[in-house]
DNA sequence: GTTTACCTTTACGTAAACGTCAATACCTGG
DNA sequence: CCAGGTATTGACGTTTACGTAAAGGTAAAC
């Protein structure tokens, strides 16, 4: 048999609460087994939810991690069926990939300012610190 | 005189209504001067727009972003302050950098999908196909 | 002069993603 | 046999991030 586990050993495991996992299970994202009316995971579940909370922490909607696991169901396995939703995983992936650009620029600034303020000891006027780095933070703050 | 914009200009722009930005001033995030009762972005505004909206692409929540503008406002300069905006910049980073990697694996996983989906053409058995990729999508898929 | 097209404020509405009881069921140890 | 702990299902509450009228001000255009 392989391994199980239980709601709370899954909540606790991934940081978040039993409510949580359930409300997952109400959006159809997650379908457990049952011991008598006791909720039974199984390792695809235990995927699952990791992909879940995953596609959470980039910020996407549950609807949007629905959508992208029902991609994963290949369906009938008809051709037409295959080539929407490859379709949609390249369209998802255009996504993200653009996501992960706007998160380099944030990064990049971020440790911009990071820098600057490490170069600042005090006495340091601040004309001369932000003359150092370029405009744009200029722009942005004060 | 620098340019400046009226908030229907940034929201089309921007992409987003004019409603959002009225909110983003109710929570302080920009203060536009005004022309009479019409509000009038300058540069800096608009900067702080952009960044604003990048946060919320990769998935801050408004009280995150906020917390990140202020710490581009420095205070009064005093060292204790530098001291803690600059812990608090690091600790941003560090969590930027970790939802980068949650990022990439995403986008490594809908890639490779992605590749099996274009592996299939009709007529040829799921289970040859799934064999040639690793157990990771198995594990999440049906 | 009035229609059109913006702008404004105030205020209530809403969808998403859970939190938080409440009432109940099931074992397990003393 | 009863308390304690963990499970369950409702059902209503809450926060965030705006949407959506309602009611009006201003200024160019016809």
């Amino acid at each position: 048999m392989s391994q199980t586990w239980t709601i709370s050993e899954l909540a606790k495991e991934f940081g978040v609460t039993p409510r949580t996992i359930r409300f997952y299970e109400d959006e159809g994202l997650v379908t457990p087994q049952r011991d008598g009316q006791n909720r039974i995971y199984d390792s695809r579940d235990r995927a699952r939810l990791a992909w879940i909370l995953r596609g959470r922490r980039v910020g996407f909607t549950l609807a949007d991690i629905t959508e992208m696991l029902n991609l994963y169901d290949l369906g009938d396995g008809r051709e037409t069926q295959r080539v929407v939703t490859l379709e949609k995983c390249r369209d998802r992936l255009t996504a993200l990939e653009s996501q992960r650009a706007d998160l380099d620029a944030t990064i990049d600034e971020l440790a911009n300012f990071c820098r600057l303020l490490e170069d600042w000891k005090a006495g340091t006027p601040l004309d001369e610190i932000r003359r150092k780095h370029n405009a744009k933070l200029r722009s942005v703050a004060e």
